[in-house]
Order: structure tokens, then C-alpha cells, then sequence
DNA sequence: CTCTATAAAATCGTATAGGATATAGTATTG
DNA sequence: CAATACTATATCCTATACGATTTTATAGAG
């Protein structure tokens, strides 16, 4: 058994648990997927082979399959003979497909989420919505990854509500890319996102479909406008 | 140099153009996508990679990253320790998701694509529609396999001219999913499908925007409704 | 005859070595 | 100094071996 940095599961074997370990090449698929995701690997930056097989001591196959795996999904790009690559970072074109993607889907979905409600599941987004840590900010940084942490969740929380786990599945995949771009130009927690998430509570709790939607649109465009002078 | 049963591009060494192959995993990537797309891999049937070694006469490298590949766009699942296996068929609840995701951007898109018409992109669509192909009618099954292609390549030229590529790839992911769905349960050629894209093309061609909405909304329904009795 | 337990076969996962090709940097030559 | 040739590096692909796990087949017990 050879020692690779990647997180072995131990609890499962211990517990009694149905035993099925991840295979490395999955174990490798998330550590790749953790870097992009922080940053580690910076969009664009080539991604080699052999570099992957000396940081984490692992052979070819699984870091070729989980690469294969990256591309599929689109964080990664391949060119023949040359290798793999971060997928670019976003541009201003499809930052304004992404929106107008997410006014597509959202506003209908904060619409259909409305009917679902009861307590409970609006205890739950209360809670997302962050409005408890809203005075909790000391490092800046550390502050917005919360926030953005935060933020991702409620939206999510709010489309497993509205029980199409086809329109949730596409805009979690969405957001990964959106994820990067949102860390590369890491901006302030805005005081005015916070506000939004608590109008759109207010519609929730109104069993209002008509304001939940508008308040989810209002919520979209503002967001949008406040990360648009990144492209300048 | 092994000889191996996938398409090699003599073309472009031939035509002087940038000499660039494609890999052999891309190339196997396309053959296994070529028969999941086909049905020769039957959703849900498992697929070995020492299978398709033989089959191809390629090694084992290509194949895994090629896999990896199709895993990331959900058109193949892996289980470890047991293998790789096709995705398997739709539910109907992944149907009715597709469907609201569908009327939720496509009518949208229609009346969107409206402002972007011209001449020569209207010829285009009336082309797509397939209003020519309508009666040449023999072999019931080629002709439902020309009518799919037709009719998928009708709704991505809409989206095409809806400029939003996202949405658009979007949408295309999904329709190998749905593709393979309606490919199971394949049907005849419907003329009411035929004389609704008719519907959307006089809208356009009127330059009406909501008016193509609307057809585009009562089409997608129309094709909810005709496909559903699949299910049961 | 059915059920269980063991053994064999098939498949997957991993690792390693090495040949072929393309890119990039360096050195040599005109 | 410029152009070409060569070397080093990186990539892709192949081949092969072996351990781990699942599946299948077979034999024995009830």
C-alpha cells in the first residue's frame, strides 16, 4: 500500500458500514476538483500529468481517468499533444448568459418553492439566508468565503424546495464556474445581498408566489450589478 | 502503429490544414458516445472495459479517460469495484423535469431569437422545420429517425439565434438524454408536430415575439403530452 | 433437492516501464 | 546576428503484471 496525500475513509471500514472505499481515481477526482475550486490551480494554468503523480503518489491511470472526468464536466480543457488546462476564466459574455440563465430559472423556482413551505422549511432558509451572521465580520476575507458559502446554500436550498432536481443540478454545475470567477474578483460581503435574501424570506413567509419571484429577479439583477464592474 | 477500428482523419493531413489527430481517447470517447447514442449500449447495461480493449484493439489507458469522460457528462455511471455502466433510462420524473426546464427557456429563447431575423436565418429555420420532408414517408423507421434530427436540429437553430450559448449547451446536454429516451420508445412521426413548427415559423416570420413564445410553448406541451404514454 | 461454503474465473484498480511524437530551449553553423 | 540542428522535456499511448473484489461455478452438507 503505497501513502498518497488523499483523504483515505477509515470511518467506513470501523462502522461496519457497507464497504465500498472510493476508488483513488475518485479520491483524486476531489482533490483536483478542491484546488480548482480554491483557487490552488488558477483558471488557465496547465494541469500535467506528472506533476499530479508526484504531489499526490499515485500512478497515471486514475489521474488520467479523473482528468477525463474534469472534462466532461467542463472545469478542465484538453488539447492533444500539449495536455490539460484549467478551463479560462469566465468571460464578461458568459457572465451575462449565466444571469440570464439564473432569471430564467430562479424567479420561477422561488415561485414554486412557495407551495412547498411549512415551518420547518422555512426555519431552514431563515438560516441559510444568513441573516444571524450578519455582524459576526472580522477578517474581511474569511468573512466573504462564509458569505459566498452561505449565499450558494440558500439558492440551492431554495430550488431543492421547488422540486426540480433537473434545474437544481444544472445551476449547482453553473455555479462552480461562478464560484471561481466570484473568488478571483473576492469582493466585499454586501449588507445590500443580505437585505435581498431577508425580502425574499419576507415573500416566503408571505406564502406569496408572485413577490417570492419578484424579489428572487430583483435579488438576481442587483447581484449582478454589483459584480459587473469586475470587467472593467 | 496498431490498427485499431476507429476513424482516422486522413482529411486534414490531406488538405494541408493544422496537423492535429485527435487522440485516441477522444477517439474512443466518440465511439462509445456514437453507441450509447445509438442504443447499441442500452441504457443501463453495463460496459467493461476489457469489452471494449477487444473491441477496439486499444489499450486500457484511452478507454478509462474516455469513460471518465462520459461519467462527467452523465451519460455513463461507475461504481467501484463493480464498473462502468450506461445511465440508465429517464424516469418519468426526470421527463417532467426536462419539460419545465424546457418551457421555461425555450419559449423565452423563441421570442428572443425574433429580433435577430433576417432573411436568410428564416430560410434557415423554415429549412430545419422540416415542412419539405413531410411526406417522403416509407421506411416508418427512418423516417422517425430523420424527423428527431430534424427536429432537434430546428430547436437548436432557435437557440442559436437566441444568442445565449449557455442555454444552449444547456439544452443540448440534456437532449442526448432525451434523445436516447425517445429513441427507446420510438414512435411514428407525428404531422402535428410538423404543422406546430409551422406555427412557430409564422410567428417569426410575422416578427410577432410573443406570438413565438406562445407556439413554442404549446409545441413543447403538445410533445409532453404525445410522449407520455410511454410511461405507462 | 436446496442451501451453504469453498474454489475458480472475470473484472477492476493500480503501478511501472518504455516507445513515439511534439514542443521548447540551446547550441552550432553560416 | 540569423537560421538551422540538436537536445531536453513533456505528452500520449502501449504493454504488462499483480493485487483486490466481485461474480460464477462447483462440491459438500443438511
Amino acid at each position: 500500500m503505497q501513502d498518497h496525500g488523499l483523504t483515505v475513509d477509515n470511518e467506513a471500514r470501523a462502522s461496519g458500514r457497507i464497504q465500498r472505499a472510493n476508488s483513488l481515481a475518485g479520491d483524486v477526482y476531489e482533490a483536483i476538483f478542491a484546488q480548482l475550486m480554491s483557487l490552488r490551480i488558477p483558471p488557465g494554468s496547465r494541469i500535467t500529468v506528472d506533476n499530479l503523480v508526484r504531489e499526490f503518489n499515485v500512478s497515471h491511470t486514475p489521474i488520467r481517468e479523473a482528468l477525463g472526468r474534469l472534462e466532461g464536466e467542463g472545469l478542465v480543457l484538453k488539447t492533444h499533444l500539449i495536455g490539460y488546462r484549467a478551463a479560462p476564466q469566465i468571460t464578461r459574455r458568459r457572465f451575462d448568459e449565466l444571469y440570464e440563465l439564473r432569471l430564467l430559472l430562479e424567479p420561477a423556482a422561488a415561485a414554486k418553492a412557495v407551495a412547498t413551505l411549512d415551518e420547518e422549511r422555512l426555519a431552514a432558509l431563515q438560516e441559510a439566508a444568513g441573516v444571524m451572521a450578519r455582524r459576526v465580520g472580522k477578517d474581511e476575507r474569511l468573512r466573504y468565503s462564509n458569505f459566498a458559502r452561505q449565499d450558494a446554500i440558500f439558492h440551492d436550498k431554495i430550488m431543492e424546495f421547488a422540486q426540480n432536481e433537473l434545474i437544481r443540478e444544472t445551476l449547482n454545475h453553473q455555479h462552480t464556474h461562478f464560484h471561481i470567477f466570484r473568488l478571483m474578483y473576492h469582493s466585499r460581503v454586501t449588507e445590500e445581498a443580505l437585505d435581498e435574501h431577508e425580502a425574499i424570506l419576507a415573500a416566503f413567509a408571505a406564502g406569496d408566489a408572485g413577490a417570492a419571484a419578484k424579489a428572487m429577479r430583483v435579488h438576481i439583477e442587483n447581484s449582478r450589478d454589483r459584480l459587473l464592474p469586475a470587467f472593467e
